[in-house]
Parts: C-alpha cells; sequence; structure tokens
RNA sequence: GUGCCUAUAGCUCAGCAGGAUAGAGUAGUCGCCUCCUAAGCGACCGAUGGGGGUUCGAGUCCCUCUGGGCACACCA
C-alpha cells in the first residue's frame, strides 16, 4: 500500500529543505476529518523563519507537486497544511491489500531476529487465579503479533517450581499431608497447606527456618524432598494446561526455575571474578548504589542456597546461547520492577555481548486487587481463573438462551463468547493501570466488550451469508464507497499495519483491543445506517465487498489477541 | 523515610515522542426492529485533583502540594 505519510513528507521535503524524517514527525492525523486526512502543523518554524505560520503554510503549499491522482486537495487553515487524499485510491488500496493478502498485515518485518517472551509463569501448588491473567494474555498477544510480524519468538513459561516456597509446601505436606486427599482438587489442598505452614512460620520462627532447610535438601537432591517436588510439579501443571486449554495459550518451553538450578553455580562463578561479588551479613551480594538502586542484589543466601536472581541471571544466559535472543521480555505486575532492574544491572556484569543486557526488557501491568483488599494466595484471598471462566461462560449461556434460542452448539458458542469477555477485558486497557476486580464489569457483554466485537463479526458472517456471493474486485464501482460510514472503515483498515508496529513498539496489546472496537463501531454504524443486501447490484456489490474485508480484518485483529470469534451467536 | 508508578464525566477507560472544538463505554433520560441478529444504532446529560512554570499552543513537559498504589536483603 501507499504510505501517505511517507509520500507527503518527502514532498514536503523538497519544497522546504527540512528533513523528512523530522516533517513526519509532525504529521498528524487530524480528528476531524474536515481538515483532512493528514496535516502538517507549521507553527514550529514560525520562529526560525520569522514569519506567521499560515503564510509559511501558504509558501509550503504553493511549492508542492502532487499527482492530483494522489492527493485531491491541500488546504491551510490557520497554522495547518491539510492534505486531502483521493478517496477512490485509498479506497482502492484498501480493498485489493486486504484482499490479495491471505492474512492482511502480516509482514517479514522481523525476519531473523529471535524474541524470548517470559509469561504466565504461575508458581506450582498455588491456585491460578486471576492475578495470573493479565501476564497470560498480554504474553500472548505479544507472542502472536511479533510472531505476525516476522519475528522468531521463542514463548518460555517460567514456573515457578523452586524455592523457599516449596521448602514451606515440603514441611507441611510432612506434618499434615495425611490429612489430604491429592487425587482431586490437588492445588486447593496443596494452597491450604501452603496457607496453613505460613502461618505456623509467622508464629514460629524454628518453622521458617526448618523450610529454608528443606530448600537446601531439595537442592541437593535429596530423595524425599525430590520425590514430592516431582509430585507437586506433574499435579500443578496438569491444572494449569486446563486452563491454558480454554485460554489457547502455548508455550514453546516450560524451563521454569528449577530448570536453572544447576546453572547457577556459572553466574557465581563469573560474578565472583568480576570482584563485585561480597559478603554481608552471610549472604552473597551484589552492590548496586553506583547506579542508583539503593538495595543490593542478593545471589547467594546466608545458608549458601541460591535465590531467584541468581536463577534468573541463569535464565539469561541460557537463553542468550540458546536462543540468541534480540529481545528477552518478562511479562509481570510492576511489583517486581525493583527485582527486574537490579537483575537487568547485574546481567552486565556476566560478560555477555551488549547485544543481550540491551535486549532485556521488563514490560509491567498494574495490580488486580479484590474489592477485599490484595489478592494472597497465603491469606487464601483470591478468584480462581476457572471459576471466573465458569461464571463468563455461564452468563453467555443464560443470553444465548434468552437473545438466540434456537442457536445450534450452545455450549460452544457460550465458551467464546465467556472467556472472549475475560480476554478481551484483560486487554482492553493501559497495561499500568491498577484494576479492581468487578465481577459485574466482567459479565457485562454490551459496549466496548470482547462479545461486542464478535457480535459484529457475527452480524458481517450472515450479511456474507446471506448475500450468498464475494463480489469481484475489479467489479466494484469506487464511487459507492465514497460516504463517510464507508470511508471511515476504509479508513481504520488502512491504520492495521501500523497498530500492530505500535502494539510491539510500545509492548501495549491494548492497542490492538482499542481498534478493534474502533472498527467494530465503524462497521456497526455503517450497517445500520445503509441496507447491504439492496436491489442496487453495483451498490450492495461494494458494500458486501466492504463487509468482506470488515470480516476479515475482525477475525485476524482477534486472533491476535487470542480472542475466538463464533460464526453465530 | 527513600525510590518508582498513578490521578481525565457518577463509574470504567481513549487521547499517536505538546497541536485544531478533550473522545468512547457504562449509569440516567429519550428515540429506532412488517427491513441483513436490538449482545445493536442514534440523541441528550456529564470531565482534565489544587497551585505555579516552559511554549505561539499543555490532558500531555518541568516544579510543588494533595490523594491512591507498589517496592525497599536472604519470598517469587
Amino acid at each position: 500500500m501507499i504510505d501517505f505519510k511517507q509520500l507527503i513528507s518527502k514532498e514536503i521535503e523538497k519544497a522546504t529543505n527540512i528533513e523528512s524524517e523530522k516533517i513526519i514527525s509532525y504529521i498528524e492525523i487530524p480528528k476531524d476529518t474536515n481538515n483532512g486526512d493528514y496535516a502538517f502543523p507549521c507553527f514550529f518554524l514560525a520562529k526560525s523563519l520569522k514569519k506567521a505560520p499560515q503564510i509559511i503554510a501558504t509558501e509550503i503549499k504553493d511549492k508542492l507537486e502532487f499527482d492530483k491522482k494522489i492527493i485531491n486537495k491541500i488546504e491551510v487553515v490557520g497554522g495547518y497544511l491539510n492534505f486531502f487524499i483521493n478517496r477512490n485510491l485509498m479506497t482502492e488500496q484498501v480493498l485489493s491489500k486486504v484482499s490479495e493478502q491471505e492474512e492482511y498485515g502480516k509482514s517479514n518485518l522481523g525476519e531473523g531476529k529471535n524474541i524470548v517472551i517470559d509469561y504466565s509463569s504461575p508458581n506450582i501448588a498455588k491456585p491460578f487465579h486471576i492475578g495470573h491473567l493479565k501476564t497470560t494474555v498480554i504474553g500472548g498477544a505479544l507472542y502472536n503479533v511479533y510472531k505476525y510480524l516476522g519475528y522468531n519468538v521463542i514463548g518460555v513459561n517460567h514456573l515457578g517450581d523452586y524455592g523457599t516456597q516449596f521448602g514451606k509446601l515440603i514441611e507441611g505436606y510432612k506434618r499434615w499431608g495425611d490429612e489430604y486427599d491429592l487425587t482431586d482438587d490437588p492445588i486447593d489442598k496443596l494452597a491450604d497447606i501452603y496457607k496453613r505452614i505460613n502461618e505456623l512460620c509467622k508464629q514460629d520462627e524454628e518453622v521458617l527456618n526448618k523450610c529454608r532447610e528443606n530448600f537446601k535438601l531439595l537442592e541437593e537432591k535429596d530423595e524425599y524432598c525430590v520425590k514430592i517436588w516431582n509430585k507437586f510439579r506433574e499435579l500443578s501443571i496438569k491444572e494449569f494446561q486446563k486452563i491454558y486449554d480454554l485460554l489457547g495459550t502455548k508455550f514453546d518451553s516450560w524451563n521454569g526455575e528449577a530448570f536453572y538450578a544447576d546453572k547457577t553455580d556459572e553466574v557465581i562463578e563469573i560474578l565472583e571474578k568480576t570482584g563485585r561479588l561480597v559478603e554481608s551479613e552471610g549472604a552473597k551480594i551484589i552492590k548496586l548504589d553506583d547506579v542508583g538502586i539503593d538495595t543490593p542484589c542478593i545471589i547467594c543466601k546466608s545458608n549458601g542456597s541460591t535465590i531467584y536472581a541468581t536463577r534468573d541471571l541463569a535464565a539469561i544466559i541460557y537463553r542468550a546461547r540458546e536462543y540468541d535472543f534480540d529481545k528477552c521480555i518478562y511479562v509481570t505486575s510492576y511489583e517486581q520492577n525493583l527485582h527486574f532492574k537490579q537483575i537487568f544491572e547485574v546481567a552486565k556484569l556476566l560478560g555477555l555481548d551488549e547485544k543481550y543486557t540491551k535486549g532485556l526488557e521488563h514490560v509491567s501491568y498494574g495490580m488486580v486487587r479484590l474489592p477485599s483488599g490484595k489478592m494472597s494466595t497465603r491469606a487464601g484471598n483470591f478468584v480462581k481463573i476457572e471459576d471466573l471462566l465458569n461464571d463468563t461462560i455461564n452468563r453467555a449461556k443464560e443470553i444465548i438462551f434468552e437473545k438466540n434460542p434456537n442457536l445450534e452448539n450452545k455450549d460452544e458458542v457460550a465458551k467464546k463468547v465467556g472467556i472472549g469477555a475475560v480476554i478481551f477485558n484483560n486487554l482492553s486497557s493501559n497495561r499500568m493501570k491498577d484494576e479492581i476486580f468487578d465481577i459485574n464489569a466482567m459479565l457485562n457483554f454490551q459496549g466496548e466488550t470482547g462479545p461486542y466485537i464478535q457480535y459484529t463479526y457475527v452480524r458481517t458472517k450472515s450479511v456474507l451469508e446471506k448475500a450468498g456471493y464475494i463480489p469481484n474486485l475489479t467489479d466494484i464501482v469506487l464511487d459507492n464507497l465514497n460516504d463517510e460510514y464507508s470511508q471511515n472503515i476504509i479508513n481504520i483498515i488502512y491504520n492495521f499495519e501500523d497498530v500492530l508496529r505500535q502494539v510491539i513498539e510500545k509492548s501495549e496489546p491494548s492497542f490492538l483491543a482499542r481498534y478493534l472496537i474502533d472498527l467494530s463501531k465503524a462497521y456497526s454504524a455503517f450497517y445500520n445506517e445503509n441496507k447491504i443486501i439492496c436491489n442496487e447490484k453495483e451498490l450492495q456489490d461494494a458494500r458486501v465487498y466492504l463487509t468482506y474485508v470488515t470480516n476479515k480484518v475482525l477475525r485476524q485483529a482477534s486472533k491476535l489477541l487470542g480472542m475466538e470469534m463464533p460464526d453465530k451467536m
């Protein structure tokens, strides 16, 4: 497709001798379409040229030479230079691009680049609760978009399957294991054990030390500890997999923390050699005051066992060697900001190529809290993902019975709608915003929600079905799509590639979610305003075709977000 | 106490490395189905936490105050 912004900036460059890169950063898309498709504000030139912005704009306009087939009109309004694209050209560009590309917007932008994304990463033996949803769906969406843009992506589920928490669980299991039957709902029971042992640790420092000792034994491959650790791990993964199946989440690697247990020695060795590893209160630490981080990074605990920072560092070395990553992205809540700041600094001491240390990126997101406060597995205050999904699926089913009782395969549709609602809800706003979990917001399927996107898609489907044919692009008379509703859709579809680029640039899938809302709204307005199947063949062809491309983009974009589309609902 | 994040309609959120009259959804009121799915469309109502500053121009940048969140050495 023609990059109109680029084209305009090149022409302005010729007229002004300002480099086009600078110009392109000034070019904007006016909010009001009456001000054209692109605008170049000239205010910033006023000072150096000692002229009024309007005069500058007029002078630039006079020097510009444009093919009338591309730019219809250039207007000077205030200090702005407004460009109007030939609408038929824009329409033709969009329609042909969407139809000729099997998957619209797909590219090889990232060819040859490797991206590691570390996401979801739940803790073994703990319930999979709604606090884990964001990392799972944000990571999943980034995974899809990177891949779509031609990057080689490695999705890693860095399971929390190691650490003192296991020492605690082992201690609890030793004490009360007989009371529990782990054949059903094992995680709930392990969570209960975990809660109990934590309470006991609080009361009794000795118990806590025993827990730490258990972890040390686990590191030393003590037979009993390894055996029950394995048992907990297997039971947990089985439970997690159920949720991943529902959400459609996939990973290329399940190497969790334990995987790096035998790789931490090398980290310690390298750090020893730098002379930066110092003893403090019995532990081995790296001080980071020189880079403005007051809290040192602990590498070895005072009892000699490793800590998650050590294992994260080992993982960086491993991923650099194994995947040769250009970027290694960690999707976690901002609680861990300090931790990642620390290990990204310490990683610079590991003797790795700068490529790797520069490629480390922490994608953090806001906290999810319950109305009753912060979620805590220890305190037993949480909502399980499974329960939430069941609620939304049931809600979807209720609505189906109410609105479309004759629908076939209601269960399948309810599943897509209920899960779609949850996924979309988690991706629709800026990552950094904190969220107070509101079940009613999740169960609302009206307005800016996943089901709204699905509903719009289903409408395009049913229009196409009723039409019974897809017209030939060459038969479309473009003038039939010159109304504001159609043009709005065309503009949005034109911007798709740009949105995908922004998603990875800012690691912000919500851009894509907003995009889907915009496109759905634009189509709904168009649908409401126009009769698509009508008795004017030429008009009908054009509108059916526009429906066809909208359908395609809605499906593709939703798939990238991880949301499945029903055919009917 | 120190550091980081955050503050936009009653509520939930948009606002592209400062640009034209701050946009949606939801709630409330009111319209639209003999017509392609009303989980929809349209209308009304309603907002930049306080105070300074930089700029031709500030929701956006800087300072400050206030409110909220997170983190701050052997948890992850």
